[in-house]
DNA sequence: ATCGATTTGTGCGTATGTATC
DNA sequence: TGATACATACGCACAAATCGA
C-alpha cells in the first residue's frame, strides 16, 4: 500500500476501492472467485456487515456477480451492455435540463448516428434489414404507443447494423432520453408521415448499400427531428 | 411457493428497485434526502442491513450520496461526470479484447473525435486554447510518463473546447482504454515526432478558427494513431 | 466549549433459506 | 434424504461523525 492514503477514510470504502483496483489491475479476472465473506472479513480485519456493504456496491455496478448455494459466492463479471446503457440513459436523464442542455444531446446524436447510417449501409446483413423493415409503421393509423416502440427500434436497428457494439451502447441512450422528454404522444399526425417518410427512405439506401445516400438521408431525417424539438420546447 | 407465483425477490433487491425507480420517474428529486434507515427498514419491514445494502448498490452507481451526523441521511445525488465517465472507462477496458474488438474502439473514437476538433474550432476560446497549447511537449527530450499524460491532455482539452459536456463523457473512456493497452511508453521516439507535429497543427487550425482544416487534421491524426495500434497488437 | 440528539458506521451473534453434493 | 457451505436476513449494541442548543 502506498505511503500517505487518505487518512479518514472508512473500512467499507477502503475495501469497495481496493477490490475495484484489483479488478482495474487485473489481479482479479473475468469469472474469478474472490474468498468468502468470512474470508475476507477476516483478511480486512472489519466484520462481515462491512465486507457486505462494499461487495453490494460493486455489484451495483455490475462489476460483481453474487450467487447462493454451495458452489456459490462472489464472482468478478463485466457489466453488461444492457448495464451500462441503462446506467448512461439514466444519467443522461437527470442530467438533462441542468448541466446538459438539449441541444448538447442533438447534437451528440447527429454525431453519432449520421455515420453509423453511413457505416450500416455498408455492413448491414438480409436478416438486420429485414428487422429495420419491420421497424417501419402506417402512419395513418397511429397507435402512439406502437410508433414509438417503432421508432426507437428503427434507430436501434440502424445503430446494430453497423456491427460495431460500442455504437448502440454510447447512441441509444442518447436517443432515448430525447424522445423520452419529447413527442412522446405529444406530437402531431403530421409529423409521423414525415419520420415514415425518411425512414423509409434510410432503408432503400441500406438496402442497395448507398452510404452517402444514407449519412445524407440521416442527417436531413435528425435535422427534422431536431426542429420539432426545439418547436415543442417552445410550446412548453 | 404456489404455482404461478413471482419469482422469489430478496427484499434487498425489491428496496434498490424501487428507489432506483422513484429517482427515474421523479418521485424522488435530486437533492431530496430520503428517510433515514431506521425508518426505511420500519417502512419495508425489514431489518436495517437490508436496507443499507440496498442504499449502498445504488450509492455505489452514483445515484445516492450519504452522510453521517445529524444533519446527515441519504441523499438523491445525480451521477457526477468523472463518476460516469470513469464507469464507461473500466467497463470498456473489461470488454476490450472480448465483446469489443481494437476495430470498434478505433472506430468510436473517429466518429467522436473527428467532429469534435471541428466543433472545436468554432467554439474555443481564448483560455481554451491556451490549455491546449499547454499540452503540447517537446518530442526532443521525451519522459514517457509525461508525454503520456500530455497527449491524453490534448485530446481532453479538445473534447472540452466543444462546450458539449457529453463528448469529454462519452470520448474520453474510449480514448482512454486504446491509450492505456497500446504505446504506454512501448512507442519508439519516431512516434512522438509524428504526434507533436499532428498536434501542433491541429492547434493552429483551431487558433484560425478553421474546421475543415482542423476536421482533416484530427482525421490524418487519428489515421496514424490507427496504424501505430494496429502495428503494436502485429508485434505482441 | 460542552453536551445531547440524530444518523450513519461497524461488529457480532443467530436463525433461515437454498443450492450442491 | 441428509449434510454441508454459503448467502440472506434480522436484531442489538456501541462507535463515530455532525449539528444545534
Amino acid at each position: 500500500m502506498a505511503i500517505g492514503d487518505t487518512p479518514t477514510v472508512t473500512p467499507g470504502r477502503r475495501i469497495e476501492h481496493d477490490v475495484r483496483a484489483q479488478i482495474e489491475n487485473g489481479n482479479l479476472h473475468i469469472g474469478e472467485r474472490l474468498p468468502s465473506e468470512a474470508e475476507l472479513s477476516a483478511q480486512y480485519g472489519v466484520g462481515r456487515n462491512t465486507v457486505r456493504e462494499a461487495l453490494r456496491a460493486l455489484a451495483g455496478q455490475g462489476l460483481l456477480e453474487i450467487k447462493v448455494g454451495k458452489r456459490g459466492g462472489t464472482f468478478v463479471t463485466r457489466p453488461s451492455a444492457e448495464k451500462i446503457s441503462g446506467s448512461l440513459r439514466l444519467a443522461l436523464s437527470l442530467m438533462a435540463g441542468t448541466e446538459v442542455s438539449v441541444a448538447n444531446l442533438v447534437q451528440i446524436r447527429e454525431i453519432l448516428e449520421i455515420p453509423a447510417a453511413e457505416i450500416a449501409a455498408l455492413q448491414r446483413t438480409e436478416e438486420e434489414l429485414a428487422a429495420l423493415r419491420a421497424t417501419l409503421f402506417d402512419p395513418y393509423h397511429v397507435d402512439p404507443d406502437r410508433v414509438f416502440g417503432c421508432t426507437g427500434g428503427f434507430h436501434l436497428a440502424i445503430l446494430r447494423a453497423t456491427h460495431n457494439p460500442l455504437l448502440p451502447i454510447v447512441a441509444s441512450p442518447v436517443f432515448q432520453v430525447l424522445e423520452e422528454r419529447f413527442l412522446r404522444d405529444r406530437a402531431p399526425q403530421r409529423v409521423w408521415l414525415d419520420v415514415d417518410r425518411d425512414h423509409r427512405e434510410i432503408v432503400d439506401c441500406l438496402e442497395r448499400h448507398d452510404q452517402a445516400g444514407a449519412r445524407e438521408a440521416m442527417r436531413a431525417h435528425l435535422r427534422a427531428a431536431r426542429q420539432q424539438y426545439y418547436q415543442d420546447m417552445a410550446e412548453s
